[in-house]
DNA sequence: ATGCATGAGGG
DNA sequence: CCTCATGCATA
């Protein structure tokens, strides 16, 4: 808390590489030329477009239930009271039951508050739902769902910087975004009685109906659909395609358009008064799958992937369409979707500032560490390997979203600074004596790992440096 | 808004 | 074990 007061972590907008080539990186540094986002000498990086479909669905069960429950969340059997940063680790297991992957239904649990309304969609095996999202990718929920007029430049409270990043989504970076149309697919089949009724309940989305579908979550649609958008479209033309994987026609999205519907749909969404909660809500009645308020949250803030940015975007913006064009909006989300998760999920473990600036430290110097590694950091610093596992996990994959993806096409290389403070920088506090003596991965221990390496991709913009290296550690650093 | 956690999928 | 998508819990 202390630590965050000092520096609001609030970053702009992560998406705005203009990471140049990962040399000229510099703090400081900025104003980048939009354009120069693209050459990516290696165009390569894995390619994410094989995520697309698995991880898509992975959790449709849960549902935040942040907010609704009647009932107090139990918490109370966790494990230990608070043995979190326990000292002595061990490897237990957090789920008093270990949940049995629900196959639909939660046992008895949450019989008593179950709401009718959810039960359908959630009685669904993963499996199912799984298979309807793979076939589904041709028979969309799309439908013809008239695109609103999207081109509202709203947002009154528009962003001041928004001229900063021009910046495109550099599709040389993910190529599997340039797929994102699939030829073929158009909306099909209107399941035009769900989609055209807004205020009519969720319907399950199950039964193996290919109609109604949670959503084919395939960005072609948002391609497809996004006619009214496609103003912008141009712009991202720029210099995608390049990498002729595509199959499809570079209708994808730029980072623009993205951009500027994610400040739409904020702005609607407060305008018409709803929570970034009841927005996730929504999208479960309208398709089936609940999101979170995080993942609105971060939707609108363009902390997702492109990939993500794009799956959800048709979501949303035809949650925008059917809201704006319902007269009880309030249908849509006011479902109170009570589903308790039997699964017990471990004591969030709260690291000290202290601790996390160690970790930091050891971050820089290998932000990948080895089993081996990561078991001396968690001696080192008293927590728990899973705990470091965890966060060096954590950690690179908020790298990715705030500084965006270096590591993806150096692989692991992050460019060698001169040898800089960063390299030596001793935990601010006594936490880590020695950065991994023994074997630490930045002085060569790592395998076929590169020199030591500094992660710190070129930021241009001090303010996401500032976030991809904790607060206090960059003051510590830079200061 | 964001830190830590879970879990699927891939290797 | 990692990445990625996502969410609970919390600052």
């Amino acid at each position: 808390m202390s630590e965050r007061s000092l520096s609001p972590e609030c970053q702009s907008r992560p998406y705005d590489f203009s990471r140049d080539n990962p040399l000229s990186q510099v703090l400081g540094q900025e104003g980048l030329g939009s354009a120069a986002s693209f050459h990516l000498p290696h165009g390569v990086l894995h390619d994410p477009s094989h995520v697309y479909n698995k991880s898509a669905y992975s959790g449709i069960t849960p549902t935040s239930a942040q907010t609704l429950f009647p009932f107090a969340p139990v918490t109370g059997d966790y494990r230990g009271p608070e043995s979190q940063v326990g000292e002595f680790m061990q490897p237990k297991h957090w789920y008093p039951f270990a949940a049995p992957e629900y196959t639909g239904q939660v046992p008895g649990v949450t019989a008593a508050t179950q709401p009718t309304n959810l039960s359908p969609p959630i009685a669904e095996t993963r499996e199912q739902i799984k298979l309807e999202l793979k076939k589904d990718v041709d028979d969309d929920y799309t439908t013809e769902i008239k695109i609103p007029p999207y081109q509202t430049p709203p947002v009154s409270a528009a962003m001041p910087h928004g001229a900063l990043y021009s910046a495109t989504w550099r599709p040389s970076f993910w190529p599997g975004i340039t797929h994102l149309t699939p030829p073929g697919s158009n909306n099909q089949n209107p399941s035009t009685s769900s989609a055209s009724s807004p205020s009519l309940s969720p319907s399950p989305p199950s039964n193996g109906l290919p109609g109604n579908a949670f959503f084919g979550v395939n960005t072609s649609q948002a391609a497809n659909e996004t006619p009214t958008q496609n103003q912008a479209s141009s712009t991202q033309s720029s210099g995608g395609s390049s990498c002729g994987c595509s199959d499809s026609e570079e209708e994808s999205l730029s980072t623009e358009e993205l951009e500027q519907f994610a400040k739409e749909l904020k702005h609607k969404r407060i305008t018409l008064g709803f929570t970034q909660a009841d927005v996730g809500l929504a999208l479960g009645n309208l398709y089936g799958k609940m999101f979170s308020q995080t993942t609105i949250c971060r939707f609108e803030a363009l902390q997702l992937s492109f990939k993500n940015m794009c799956k959800l975007k048709p979501l949303l913006q035809r949650w925008l369409y059917e809201t704006e064009n319902s007269e009880n909006p309030q249908d849509m989300y006011k479902i109170e979707r009570v589903f308790v998760d039997t699964r017990k999920r471990k004591r969030r473990t709260c690291l000290e500032g202290a601790v996390r600036s160690a970790l930091e430290t050891y971050f820089i110097k290998c932000p990948k560490p080895n089993t081996e590694e990561i078991t001396h950091i968690a001696n080192e610093l008293g927590l728990e390997r899973d705990v470091v596992r965890v966060w060096f996990c954590n950690r690179r994959q908020k790298g990715k979203r705030l500084a965006l993806p270096l590591d993806e096409d150096c692989d692991g290389q992050y460019y060698e600074p001169s040898p800089s403070p960063l390299n030596m920088a001793p935990s601010p506090l006594n936490m880590a004596p020695s950065p991994i003596p023994s074997q630490g991965c930045p002085t060569s221990s790592y395998p076929g790992a590169p020199p030591p390496t500094l992660y710190m991709p070129q930021l241009h913009r001090p303010i996401i440096l500032q976030q991809a290296l904790q607060p206090g550690l960059v003051s510590h650093l830079t200061g």
